[in-house]
DNA sequence: TATATAAATAGGAGTAGTTACTGTTATGAA
DNA sequence: TTCATAACAGTAACTACTCCTATTTATATA
């Protein structure tokens, strides 16, 4: 590396065509969508795209701060175009997840940051149940085999 | 079913040898062990134990509150015999989660429950950060990838 | 504008963690 | 003791994801 320095410490993120195609798709919609979800609305704008691009992608986009990833319970990962600090609700029942109007709680943050050995980088919080549509449906074979129903911390 | 109603809408947990060595197992740690791990830990005491009959019956122990399960941040699931309400820190680098000392926030279940649509059960809250062992060792390479460091909600 | 090069790509194989299936065995109520 | 059923071992299958390789592309610099 002798030429002139490219300065790779801080290098700008490449526009591919594919990472736009990503990050406009995401940002279009509310849903939080999850990697196959949006392997397919991409796709019909890029039919060549493979799913590990699209891995790949909202890997690298989530870690720069430019989506968000909603990694939570167990269940398929999702996305959120939304940077902006906000919670959610999941449903136990489909996986849906939906944005909850709920201010943010930084005394938390402060309360476990002293003294639990801890570098804390942040926190998780997401709320789970059952969503309206799910609400009026009869019970999974799953949920009927749990006999106490869902017990959450 | 014409004979006398067993009433298995309620029926009692039948307790295997299997059942009780995983229960007792997880009881007397406090490491919060995935299901691989607690799977080596019965089969000292069981070597016969399959680990299908270990995963079924950590889904059964939680689904009727006897332990909890704690399904986070992507990787692979924990449990925790301390069924009582309690948070935890989950180190990024290494996947260790510990118990934190927080008293509990009932005024969040309360905030969230009216308006949102939902029913909700619960709500599930994680600390992430870098555990004490961890933070002396170097970056790894996924992490100076990440051109802005972990970014949570 | 042309060139060099590091970064990103497609396609596909590989993996971890988990679930589902099949025939057999054990539990516990009667 | 009998018997229905729950649970079992063993294993195949599945899902969500990661990693690999050869090729292509975006961008900085000339």
């Amino acid at each position: 590396m002798n030429k002139k320095s490219r300065d790779n410490s801080k290098s700008p993120l490449r526009m591919t065509r594919q990472r736009r195609v990503i990050l406009d798709e995401l940002r279009k919609v509310t849903s939080h969508p999850t990697a196959d979800e949006i392997y397919n609305m991409v796709r019909r704008r890029l039919p060549g795209i493979s799913l590990g691009t699209v891995y790949r992608n909202l890997e690298i986009l989530s870690g720069n701060g430019m989506i968000q990833k909603i990694e939570s319970s167990g269940s398929a990962r999702r996305y959120d175009g939304n940077v902006k600090i906000h919670y959610h609700v999941r449903c136990v029942r489909c996986g849906r997840v939906d944005d909850l109007p709920l201010s943010t709680l930084p005394v938390l943050e402060r309360a476990v940051r002293k003294g639990c050995g801890y570098e804390i980088l942040g926190y998780s919080l997401e709320f789970v149940g059952i969503c309206p549509n799910c609400g009026k449906l009869p019970k999974t074979k799953k949920e009927r085999q749990d006999k106490n129903g869902t017990q959450r911390k």
